[in-house]
DNA sequence: GTCTATACAACGATAGAC
DNA sequence: GTCTATCGTTGTATAGAC
């Protein structure tokens, strides 16, 4: 339900993109930015974004490094294309769905279990976005940390409203807030881990539930 | 009392790198030594080794590319020079600090604190080797996720032990030493929020330990 | 022990044929 | 719209003077 297929979002992509995008055809524009895309995520997981180089983007989309050019007009474009597109989708769906719950119990574990299922999908564009953060151009880098404190500053909002409903008792809100963060993050930074060890998502959103829960009920 | 001097940590280095250091003289070889690690960790922080040439090595430290190519003889070694080593330390001091502590309870307490203060004292070689991770080669790799669950199980059987003792009460331990590990890392990955909420070591290890000790006790 | 100068490979990016 | 061929640049690494 959370999730958009690959190619819904590369259209989006493809329609906010025009004049980066020199392939006029939808249809072979899409499928294409989502062999790049994909490629990109893959390659940049195993050796980072920078090692990665348009050769390998080329080998792996089967793609000629003349025809990448058609996508992108340089390297750093192809990054702020993924970067931009990624924070805007889960910025997205997180607010939607928040905005459907009553109450802040309710609200905390509606935003943990999105944020956990978003993260889940589009598990490696969040591991990405966090490993290049660094690497990137200051005015990008910007918008990362401006994100990273926005969905932070959501889980303070909660956390504040049920301070006031009398149902948490919070000494701390603030490092509440960024301890959710920290758990959350570490769902997809430790994928291996999780996943050596059979863990789903829904056990991990609930643990962090009852762990959170435990501190402030 | 944690932190071994800069100078005693590159001495150590130095004299466990006899064949891969061609200086000879040990109070030069430090002193550069000194230098090029601090430069590796300082340019790496800020657009990650990959990124970082030797050109910005030779320029950060004032010592010439030939130079540099006196202490390491290729970057690749320069990394597994840093890894390595920290690993080294880090895992001596913890073991050292935790033998001291009696009873499950304390030894929480004592690991929770020492890993704090190590990573506050080395944070640049915590959050260099977080982030580098990935793009090691096989071998370095998995001595890395080695010494993450290292560390993951020094919680974990602190955590045993305690249920043994019928001091704790805990649903799952190995997810909550795994979250335990999340929030301590989040300490050096996040450093700039911290540090500008002007949030102290020992605030943020009190915290955790509240909200840890709110859930299993 | 450190320097300058340079070799050589690999990179991102482009031009022009198809 | 995609390809091949190639440009100029920049990277790691080394050789030899000092």
């Amino acid at each position: 339900m959370l999730s958009l297929s690959r190619e819904e979002i590369c259209r989006e992509i493809f329609e906010g993109s025009r004049g980066k995008v020199k392939v006029k055809k939808p249809g072979i524009a899409v499928k294409n930015l989502e062999k790049i895309f994909d490629a990109t995520l893959a390659i940049s997981h195993h050796k980072g974004f920078h090692a990665m180089t348009l050769r390998d983007l080329s080998r792996e989309t089967g793609l000629s490094m003349g025809a990448l050019y058609s996508y992108f007009s340089s390297k750093d474009e192809l990054l702020d294309m993924i970067e931009n597109q990624g924070r805007r989708i889960i910025k997205r769906v997180l607010e939607e769905q928040i905005r459907k719950a009553k109450g802040a119990a309710e609200k905390l574990s509606i935003a943990l279990y999105t944020h956990l299922y978003l993260s889940e999908a589009y598990s490696r564009w969040f591991y990405f976005s966090y490993m290049e953060t660094k690497n990137l151009r200051k005015e990008q880098q910007k918008k990362a940390i401006e994100n990273e404190l926005f969905t932070e500053k959501i889980f303070m909002d909660i956390l504040d409203e049920g301070c006031r409903e009398g149902v948490f008792t919070i000494a701390d809100p603030p490092l509440t807030a960024a301890a959710i963060k920290a758990l959350l993050q570490d769902w997809y930074l430790k994928r291996w881990k999780y996943s050596r060890r059979k863990i789903t998502v829904e056990q991990y959103a609930q643990f962090i539930l009852d762990l959170i829960e435990a501190f402030i009920l």
